[in-house]
DNA sequence: TAGGATAGTAATAAGTTACTTACTTTTGAA
DNA sequence: TTCAAAAGTAAGTAACTTATTACTATCCTA
């Protein structure tokens, strides 16, 4: 557990917690992360949480809402300063691996949302994310198609599917091997034939 | 629930139940697959289950045996009728994604499962079957590289991560769509931009 | 520095869960 | 047909979960 100053304000408490969630969801199943797991990890008692959440919903809604700002916004800063889309690409594959690798719980998270019956608000933040992240890609990837970088044939649908479930098999390949910064090492490696599944004719 | 006859024989019950365990698993989030819900939905008291299980986690590690066993040997079929290495490769995708789509619980619980803490019985399984896949897939990959229908200098290890992670991509995007026969339409067009990733020049 | 607002504690309520136990019903072979 | 083994029931338990409540310690400003 965090040994750090009690009496937080409670914007920094909120904050707290939200480090807790996803530095929990790094080495334990989504399952196991209880308010009490979350408390103890910030040395405090199970009730405080429920001094700055009311519900445990909640906890996990700033989780999303803190997830959704950061990676958007990593993912937007590597691509704008790419030269071409397929640079761009790459760039947003590669500050979204590296993001993965910083935080390896979010993605677990994400999936465990995801399976969540009905429309909790966590589920509709995850899905909201997913969204705004889809249509980045489809713009990166119909310009490469007009600009001749990309196929001229290219299946930008599909593509968009393969980008996100090459990330999310890198995860759980990751998760297999308990080994997370081997993300870090093939990340770049299966990118490549990502590409040359994309790119035009040379 | 399924309205069967009571009283099944032992290893009729057993089998019962794991096929309780996957149809549920279709339509609710693993952590909503208590023992109370598998007994409902075969129509017996909660209490009964435990008359053929140990534990909770005995009937995941039968379900765990169960697919493996499913899978793999539909995998096989699949590839053992196709005349080069890289249609092996897309009978086994196609067969791969068939079976999720039959079974669409199933990739839940696996993923599920392997984010368990601790090296748990289900766990070990799954663990194993993906191994058993990994090498399938090695060998198929190995094969279509040196006949020269794979690019020679073909990175395996990577596309051996992309065509797992491609099928979790398709799951993915059928769990937030809601609508698992997507994987159906979609498997075929994300696997044709993966050939196009590892396969020789013409 | 006094005192009200804020943050945290300790105990506990209410609900779930996996698993047990004492008992009853069904099955099938002698 | 009889009856013991097998299969299922109903009720209960211990452990754990989220959330609440009455109280206490700490902070910070007037």
């Amino acid at each position: 557990m965090n040994t750090r100053a009690k009496h937080l304000p409670a914007e920094e408490r909120r904050a707290a917690t939200v480090d807790a969630v996803i530095e929990l969801a790094a080495g334990h199943d989504p399952g196991e992360i209880t308010t009490t797991a979350i408390a103890q990890h910030m040395g405090v008692t199970q009730g405080a949480i429920f001094k700055h959440f009311p519900t445990k919903d909640a906890i996990l809604e700033a989780v999303m809402a803190w997830v959704a700002d950061r990676l958007l916004s990593r993912i937007d800063r590597a691509a704008q300063s790419a030269p071409t889309s397929g640079a761009a690409l790459e760039a947003m594959f590669l500050a979204h691996t590296g993001f993965v690798a910083d935080h390896p719980g979010v993605p677990r998270m994400m999936f465990g949302e995801l399976q969540r019956a009905g429309a909790t608000a966590p589920k509709r933040m995850a899905s909201t994310l997913l969204r705004h992240y889809a249509e980045r890609l489809h713009h990166l990837l119909l310009a490469g198609r007009t600009s001749g970088e990309l196929d001229p044939q290219l299946d930008v649908e599909a593509a968009a599917t393969l980008f996100v479930g090459t990330i999310q098999g890198l995860v759980m390949q990751a998760l297999i091997a308990g080994d997370v910064q081997r993300i870090r090492r093939d990340a770049p490696r299966v990118f490549a034939i990502y590409m040359r599944g994309i790119k035009g004719q040379p």
